[in-house]
DNA sequence: TTCTGTATATCTGTATACACTTTTACACCA
DNA sequence: TGGTGTAAAAGTGTATACAGATATACAGAA
């Protein structure tokens, strides 16, 4: 148990929702549970804190991260100017390949879309679509912006409808790559994102 | 000395120079410097790692970052993206007391303009411009960008004119404030930051 | 009941020690 | 000379131990 495994592991409670955003995360309990000292467990949360997931203060027992509504706005914001950005570059440069690569991450978050980790169906499929613009630092900004949303959704339960506008929109973003239509294809992203920002909204009372 | 002032003060050795991009950060040698374990120093270049100044790989001593000529381009294009939409967002909200704080930070930007922290006056009166804009997490972005370019300008001298034309750009930009010119505004930031983009590049062989 | 103060239990931060990995230096051979 | 293998030196990762800070529980006052 190294302490990247641990925080792959804390990472997988925190987004599944068995971890619900404000729980504590005492470092012993934790060495306890992974069967090591808490040395690596220290290591592990510097990395959750650094991902967003997780707040460190000193002398103080580490928290699950829970976004105010200002900031789920802002970090919508965020994304819609990130990914849409890249979402352009990539449109630019996209191989016969790389519209296969989207195809098949298509294929999967679809056999995911209504399983337990769909998310990571849905970053995999949204990644596959960046690919071409080989940017891995935006990808980066990205993935954690991704992350610090996915964590204020878990504690919720995603209505059958939205998971049907959900697929519908990916497979409306593979057409419109495969027909070239790059404005068309970025304003569908806008909307999913906008759409996927309301839900959450609405949910957070 | 705690982990926090052990990474600010190899924070300011980064930025001043003192360590190049490419250098070594050996825990042994940085616990004997700051008169600590290593365990703190651990927690220090964990937090740098984070802010992205330096590189921690398994089992191998930390690294100060050295970025490649694409990455410099991407960091730079992200700099655009989100500091001219933060300065739109800012210019939208600005109050005269917002427009006084940015006088003041000009005025200190102007004193240490020769000096050898320099690139701190600039970043407080970027961090004034946009403070109206309230966005703590997209700010944060920022200086996480603007800190790893500055990694790269360390060890290069600064041309006299360029920093002449560095201080004109940050008095028209104060002005375009004043007189509400939001579209000229944002267009002399983008400007502003293309040609330090520039430079950098021209230096980086 | 609700608030406040205090003792106790829990938790964090760091020094030390040691096992394991990487780097360095050097002898050896072609 | 230049490349290769190997042993010593240096470095990292983590378990353990303990000092100091925080959180908790409970008794007493308003």
């Amino acid at each position: 148990m190294t302490p990247k495994d641990i925080s792959h592991a804390l990472e997988k409670d925190i987004l599944g929702g068995t971890l619900a955003p404000g729980s504590v995360l005492p470092q012993g309990a934790l060495a306890a549970r992974f069967g090591v000292s808490r040395i690596p467990v220290r290591d592990a949360l510097a990395r959750l804190a650094s991902a967003g997931l997780v707040e460190l203060a000193p002398n103080r027992r580490a928290r699950v991260v829970q976004m105010t509504r200002d900031e789920v706005i802002e970090a919508y914001d965020l994304r819609l100017l990130l990914e849409i950005d890249l979402f352009a570059r990539a449109l630019k440069r996209m191989t016969p390949q790389d519209l296969d690569r989207i195809d098949y991450a298509l294929a999967r978050s679809d056999l995911e879309a209504r399983n337990a980790n769909w998310a990571e169906g849905d970053a995999l499929f949204h990644a596959a679509l960046y690919a071409p613009a080989q940017r891995s630092r935006q990808q980066a900004m990205i993935d954690g912006l991704r992350r610090a949303c996915r964590v204020q959704i878990a504690s919720y339960a995603i209505l059958p409808e939205d998971t049907d506008r959900w697929l519908a929109d990916h497979a409306a973003l593979r057409d419109l790559c495969r027909a070239g239509q790059t404005t068309a294809a970025a304003e569908r992203l806008r909307t999913h994102l906008t759409r996927a920002r309301d839900t959450l909204l609405s949910q957070l009372t």
